[in-house]
DNA sequence: CTGCAACTTTGCATAGGCTGCAATAATTGA
DNA sequence: TCAATTATTGCAGCCTATGCAAAGTTGCAG
């Protein structure tokens, strides 16, 4: 049961309108006639805003196109996988973190669609999937967008790390090292999924093209050690 | 002994000359004030070249601040590579095969310096390192940059996998996926030396920290296996 | 329900990246 | 030395992006 858009005056409603506006009409210009073919002044038009309004909304034409950024789930869930333990394999974790973290329905699985809450917001994911399918580029600027996140699962990760061998604490650097270089890897399974997929046509839900990246990141570590 | 810059008739030297003046002046000018406090005018006036020439030289602002993209080390060294066996740890030899590939002067230690050849390409480079230390963002930059590099590079890894284990190749798919993520973790590897490196202060030679790292890395697979 | 405060939308002006085109200038090789 | 090739440049123009101030909305207290 989402918040979003129960309870809000109409002033922040129609903000969130104009904000799904805009998104769906860059997404949707852009899956017709590709990304730089598609002018600001265009997608304002189509959206009825103006092209001023249009950068009120989103700092630059590429971040109406590529999406809300991931974000980390609940602390709950979180401290869950912090304290899973040194026998759980950190991999699976992480990719489920993943999974959670990039919007159930930008990446997921089932999507009960009888919400009233993601009226156009489910066919806006489902155009940019389309579109980010036929655009590998799209898919690199979304990955660069992401440091911000980036920074956050690496603190995670750090945590995680720490609580499965306290003694790792001792020396910080390393510690974060550590955990930097199992975020990066992270990412590098994240782009294999995402790669598998669109070579495939995007059929099958992304989630479960994560666990096989991350399966077989586990399967080249072993083979590899 | 390079090959470069001798035996050249006066035009391929003029182009080579302003192409490095134009690297240097983005560079230099990037350093003091910051990628995008220096307009294309400036640097274009800085190299003695008009703006419309800059852009007969680089496509880009920022192409001409990220330098060369890397290359493959010659096919001798290639096979080399793809021929060593399973028994040789394979992230070993990728860790070399990026070394050669980034450039030794830029990503490399100890360099000769007595070649007339690189006269300013030594102190271009030193600048470039530094201004990249500085300015993580120029550092993601060159790595998005790097799409072909990681085809190659993935190819080469179908290559040597399929040379370990010509089993592999009864499934060409499944070996070329498996490839890409080796690729994606190698590059994991990069980044994470190129971090470390900037975190301490731009401190030792690259090379070896991206030795380090890819021991890491290791390190990391055979734990988590 | 009125009117002020807070916020949003818009137009306008401007900077800066980048491209096509056509004129001019330099280099080369015969 | 001349003609072909290639390089440089200016110019006009399109597009992204930002600051600023005027005009329009919304929300809220009286």
């Amino acid at each position: 049961m989402s918040v979003t858009e129960e309870e809000l005056g109409l002033r922040e409603r129609k903000r969130l309108a104009t904000r799904r506006a805009i998104q769906f009409a860059s997404v949707e210009l852009a899956s017709e006639r590709g990304f730089d073919r598609v002018t600001v002044d265009e997608i304002s038009h189509a959206a009825n805003v103006s092209p001023r309004t249009f950068f009120n909304y989103f700092p630059s034409k590429e971040s109406a196109i590529i999406g809300e950024l991931p974000e980390l789930p609940d602390e709950v869930t979180v401290e869950r996988f912090v304290s899973a333990g040194p026998e759980e394999p950190i991999l699976v974790g992480i990719a489920e973190l993943l999974i959670m973290a990039i919007d159930d329905a930008d990446f997921g699985g089932e999507e009960s669609g009888d919400e009233v809450d993601g009226r156009g917001a489910h066919r806006l994911h489902e155009l940019r999937r389309a579109l980010f399918k036929d655009n590998p580029q799209l898919f690199a600027m979304r990955i660069s967008s992401m440091h911000k996140f980036e920074d956050e699962l690496s603190a995670v990760l750090e945590r995680r790390l720490a609580h499965d061998d306290p003694e790792l604490t001792r020396e910080p650097e390393a510690l974060q090292r550590r955990a930097r270089l199992i975020m990066l890897v992270a990412f590098a399974g994240m782009r294999h999924a995402w790669t598998t997929w669109a070579s495939r046509g995007g059929a099958g839900p992304l989630a479960s093209l994560l666990r096989s990246s991350f399966a077989e990141l586990q399967e080249f570590a072993r083979s590899t050690s």
